[in-house]
DNA sequence: GGCCGCGTTTGACAAAAGTCGAAGACACCT
DNA sequence: AGGTGTCTTCGACTTTTGTCAAACGCGGCC
């Protein structure tokens, strides 16, 4: 594939990503030239935490996660990231390494922005700095809220909120990437206390566990657990 | 004391305030006509979590902790901040609630900005938003140490990170309020499992405590126990 | 169909963290 | 100097979480 037909490319993916709906058709161009596209297969490492920083990336296609790893081997899952969303924003902003380790949960693509770019933008795009200014500040807000489960709440007790917090309608659509491993990453537990966490709520009626959807059986029961106020 | 009076505390205090130092006399003006005074006795609650944004803090004088707290009362601190140090940002500049509740730590002062104040500051002034981004991202890398440090280490390894940390030269002097429940609070754990973590290190020879400093006796013993790497 | 691999489930056990109750030490106030 | 309240220290105990090892189940592949 040529280099033209990859900024087309670009041009065509990145006007629908949130975060560059304010730019002007001029700079978006320039973001546009200044993207590199990059595949992975699941598993692959797209970015290494402590690694100089390799620029903003944006989600074309696929599911990625942010870690931080003990040296142990046991892994706290920071966020997820999905089509539409950027990550590593804040090595970018804050011109630091690399926040976290990021590994492709399945095959996937992204866009990759160089620092500097971004950098650049920054002044005299008020509507770009709005949307980076929100989502840092959401970032935070979001991993305050971790914090506190992870301090204040029981394994049991987070898992009741995510499954509040996640489950449109009654019932949650697991993905196929979305194991109890990586279930227990996100809430900061291992596997094998996860899965009896989720079966103490079968066991009181709470939720029904089928192959790959969870179905909510007692919203009211779940606030419960998942102490709330 | 009359407006002007406050008014004209504000000029003089405002400028050189990190956070502010990019902004142009004419904007800097506008922020200190718009900036109220406040003062706090120990153990006053600033902003309360939950409750609509009350605005940007600044602080004058004093020391505050931002906290979570669980409905059994236990508290997890996000974070200090002391003078020329903002707090509330986040609020802000999600457009949401305060994000946490803020307590003062001793006798102290304010200076509280209305959001919209800020908001519109953000445009036109390149500097500002320099500050603020980097603020944002420098406070999602701290939260994500700590969730690291919550979900993968034991308190020990916190402690002894966070002796490594704050100690400049060998020893570290304790503020007043620097309790051991403080410490507890931001380690994200209580007064007596800290305490007995404290003298663990005390015991192998890795640190020494008196009234109110604790001295580092062996760097490299306490950086093992950190588990860094 | 039978084998293999991944994800799940289970039990027994170990370790870390939290709770309760109480006593000691120290700093501050009168 | 004495008393009071906060901060610190300690012991015994409970609960929660993590580890290890093994079996089970289901789907895809030869």
């Amino acid at each position: 594939m040529s280099n033209a037909d990859v900024t087309g490319q670009a041009r065509n993916a990145l006007p629908s990503v949130p975060y560059f709906s304010g730019l002007d058709a001029t700079s978006l161009e320039a973001v546009a030239q200044a993207a590199v596209r990059r595949e992975y297969k699941k598993d692959e490492v797209v970015s290494l935490r402590g690694e100089p920083c390799s620029g903003l990336y944006v989600v074309e296609k696929g599911w990625f996660k942010a870690v931080r790893i003990s040296p142990e081997g046991r892994e706290q899952a920071l966020r997820f990231v999905g089509p539409g969303e950027v990550f590593n924003e804040v090595g970018v902003f804050a011109g630091t390494s690399n926040p976290a380790t990021v590994v492709a949960l399945e095959r996937g693509s992204v866009w990759l922005i160089h620092e500097d770019t971004m950098l650049q933008l920054l002044d005299g795009h008020p509507r770009l700095v709005r949307s980076v200014v929100e989502d840092l500040a959401r970032r935070v807000l979001h991993l305050a809220s971790l914090v506190e489960d992870l301090s204040l709440r029981t394994v049991e007790a987070r898992l009741a909120r995510l499954l509040l917090e996640r489950a449109d309608e009654a019932a949650l659509n697991r993905r196929r990437w979305a194991t109890q491993a990586e279930m227990a990453a996100r809430l900061g537990t291992v596997l094998e206390v996860l899965n009896r966490a989720l079966h103490r709520l079968v066991d009181e009626g709470l939720i029904e566990v089928e192959r790959h959807q969870i179905r909510i059986l007692d919203r009211k029961g779940l606030r419960a657990k998942a102490m709330i106020e």
